[in-house]
DNA sequence: TCAAAAGTGTTCCGAATACACCCATGA
DNA sequence: TCATGGGTGTATTCGGAACACTTTTGA
């Protein structure tokens, strides 16, 4: 057997999960109840077991720390800065996930009893720890490059949506006014969602017709060579 | 001070150099002196010091494997299955790199001694040891989607090429052919290389002009927004 | 004079953009 | 009946794709 002898660096991981409430984007904080940062809000996260990937530490402490699972998550970038920690030498793996927010708002707040979570606009985040303000910074970067070309979009809404609900959503993420005809047009053209015979409920104008993302279709695309661009 | 007391792994960084010699795109392996995987070829790399960012860890190992330095490096991802070493837990960081081979390839053999170092076509690797394989073929994969929206091309290049190298590059790596005048319209068309008042020598046909890439306009106009895109 | 690569424009087609009005619904 | 958002088509513009011949050079 072979061991090394060195001295090693701890290994984390941090959880940068996105989600979409009505008309604004979020993120989920966590408050810290001990130093360091006593009181500051953080990124869910915590140690890597000698067992596990990064992967499932990463899916174990949102479990554990909120509840949540089963959602799309993806690996962000690894930062390893010497002093990221005060307390020692650090390392941690970033990820960053998508829920669908309208599905699991109140399923957040009921588990996560020992530690107080927080869904924050990602425009008026408080004080973070750590440096989870650069973790959320590459995350929001990543979100946003990637969402033109990769039906990540899908992820943050509900299973059945609106064409406006796609749209606005976009909007938020791009940060720009989009055409209602033409993304229409392009994202029907694309043929990846499913019309269903149902329509919207309880609204005080002209119900509007629901959707669903046809992800069997996408991967067979996909791997045809399609790529789907907004 | 706070410490934590569990288990750690090792954290570790592996390297993927890319170099284009001629009309193949190479990378740099490194063959193993002792087990596990004695005889086997693998990426560079080594374990990070307590006192160095991953990045700087990556940098040191390849100067220390290859005696290269100052070339294009950017973090690729995180492996971290269980059994990917078999001497015990180890995480890494992987990195890939482009170097100008036509700048450095004597350079390598020479300073490499302890270890032999050579350069693979990126269609005929040999076996490779841990889950290097796996690393390459993101690497690989990573590379191939963003030369098509990020100038990384010109770090494979001489500082002075011709567009016809330019060309080849890019059909090599994207796998397909492009037509001539179409992809010269279209690259000066962005109006970031520089016309060189020299022209290729000792050629036994008609001399092409030299080009340079021009990266500070480059960084001006992507900070206003521009979008390089192939 | 031959071989080998450099260099150069135009036409065509499809996709992106810009743009305005009627429809259905609940209050 | 009004306010609110749902839903639809066309004309124009721009960029991508296809395509062939002349020029220069050294051997």
């Amino acid at each position: 057997m072979y061991t090394y002898e060195y001295p090693r660096p701890a290994l984390s991981v941090d959880c940068v999960i996105f989600g979409l409430d009505e008309n604004e984007l979020k993120v989920l904080l966590i408050e810290r109840g001990h130093d360091p940062y006593a009181g500051c809000w953080a990124f869910p996260g915590g140690f890597v077991d000698m067992d596990e990937t990064t992967e499932a530490a990463a899916k174990r402490e949102l479990w554990e720390e909120t509840g949540l699972q089963n959602m799309f998550m993806e690996q962000l970038y690894t930062f390893s800065d010497v002093h990221r920690d005060p307390r020692g030498r650090v390392v941690s793996v970033a990820y960053y996930a998508l829920v669908k927010l309208s599905d699991v708002k109140d399923q957040v707040s009921a588990s996560s009893d020992a530690q107080k979570a927080e869904w924050f606009p990602v425009n008026s985040l408080p004080a973070l720890a750590f440096d989870h303000a650069k973790i959320f910074d590459t995350a929001f970067t990543r979100l946003k490059g990637k969402v033109r070309y990769q039906p990540l979009g899908f992820e943050l809404l509900p299973e059945k949506f609106t064409l406006s609900q796609l749209q606005k959503l976009y909007e938020l993420i791009l940060n720009k006014e989009l055409d209602k005809r033409n993304f229409r047009k392009k994202i029907l053209s694309m043929a990846l969602l499913i019309e269903l015979p149902e329509r919207q409920k309880g609204v005080s104008h002209r119900a509007a017709k629901l959707y669903q993302f046809d992800k069997v279709k996408y991967k067979e695309l996909e791997a045809k060579g399609f790529s789907f661009e907004l």
